[in-house]
DNA sequence: CGCGAGATTGAAAGCATTCAAACTTTGTGG
DNA sequence: CCACAAAGTTTGAATGCTTTCAATCTCGCG
């Protein structure tokens, strides 16, 4: 299904999720430089402290975001899946204050920033989308810092997993069957701010409890409502309803 | 000193820390229609599930935003000091995913979100320099998701403290001298993810090893750099240093 | 078949929470 | 200007969620 698309392509996706483009622009944004590489799991994309020069754009796989303490304690900061931009923070900032890494192998396209930049200067629309999606990135932070700061364990992972399911779903990438969280629970643990162990107990207790199922690195939940609530889930932090007034200011 | 500006002068001095503007963007920035009230300290300037029609620059007094879980157990996810805007993300979102709250009494501009919508795409410099500043914050939301999922106590604590100093004196609201940090310890609790309990403790314990001096709600550092070990703080997810690069592409 | 990464389990220890109560400061009205 | 109420701070003791440490188990892969 959506494996054929090039990373552009699954890019122009998310932003029609966020504002309808012209063809003008949706040709503007599949006409932007780049080159695509597939890159093995755990390649480094950005080292903190690096100068970024492109953007990534992930088309396939999925790469995450990480900061360390200065005792070398890694924290997830944010999950990628195909069709996240993966470098939006770099388009003005000039050093990386974080790493960003792939979970698995997957391709990715990278647009020299100065392009970039310069396509969403020259197209409104474009920008509003881009500009957009930054903002519901840093929803996203606010919401894992409440995840993090005030959830117990069980909440906490639940709360991840159905972030999870419904960012894969509304980019097209579930069937409703489940998804896989090509994850180790180490990662895992890392993301929730939790450790290995307790993270292992958690998803035990979870699937004890009939709230999830698991196959290897596939989930599937019995119960999306039971989930929901087990993971104080409210998706409306996702903004994934149409920014419908934006449009018209 | 700078208690005289107004809140879009205050937000001008911000954003020209981050790119020199031309007299004619300063112009249209301070020319910005708006209202400017003051407002006691609790009051509400947004609530979680508002529709947002003006987004709002401090220009004296202190801000916090919030969320909460679905059993009401509350998580500031951001302070802000005057200069800081305290809306951008509803620049292109339509509906608010928190609450956003004065910590103080203070003067608030009240932009209305589509004059400062024709302001950035009018103005590319502007426009650099707001983005920025929304980059920038979503910087210090993944400090944040590190500091609340991967430090101890007291490690976290002197952090917030390290964090709020620094970005004081950036604005140019510091002595060098220490700094009023308006803010009861519940609150403090709910912003570093800790009961209120455990924040006095910590305190305490910050302030019997000389980390910390407290009079009121007034601290100083007696040595910055004790409480930047401590505090595992560095600070350059601020960004603080000037974005030349960004500036030719 | 054996290695190695990742998952799982058990037991002990610890950091932070909870519950309660006392103390201090601040603001207000008489 | 003092008294009182309310808000905020401080302290103690018990509890508990999560971590730590260690060991075992499982599965994919060379």
């Amino acid at each position: 299904m959506t494996f054929a698309d090039t990373p552009l392509q699954m890019l122009l996706r998310r932003l029609e999720l966020i504002v309808d483009l012209p063809e003008e622009d949706r040709q503007a944004v599949l006409a932007l430089p780049h080159r695509t590489r597939t890159v093995e799991a755990s390649t480094y994309l950005t080292r903190e402290g690096d100068v970024p020069t492109v953007c990534g754009v992930l088309g396939t796989g999925f790469a995450y975001r990480q900061k360390l303490t200065g005792d070398g304690v890694r924290q997830i900061v944010a999950l990628h899946i195909p069709g996240d931009a993966l470098d939006m923070q770099h388009l003005f900032l000039d050093m990386a204050d974080h790493s960003v890494q792939m979970l698995t192998r997957g391709e990715v396209a990278f647009i020299p920033r100065k392009d970039l930049q310069e396509l969403i200067n020259a197209r409104p629309l474009v920008r509003q989308a881009v500009l957009s999606s930054i903002l519901v990135e840093g929803s996203i932070f606010r919401e894992w810092v409440l995840n993090v700061g005030r959830r117990d364990a069980r909440t906490r992972l639940a709360h991840l997993l159905c972030e999870f399911a419904s960012r894969m779903e509304a980019q097209g990438l579930s069937d409703g069957e489940g998804f896989e969280l090509p994850i180790t629970q180490e990662q895992l643990a890392d993301a929730v701010g939790l450790t290995p162990v307790h993270v292992n107990r958690t998803l035990k207790s979870l699937e004890a409890d009939g709230l999830i199922t698991r196959n290897k690195r596939n989930i599937v939940f019995p119960s999306w409502e039971r989930m929901r609530d087990v993971g104080d889930f409210n998706p409306r932090y996702l903004h994934l309803d149409r920014q419908l007034s934006a449009q018209v200011g």
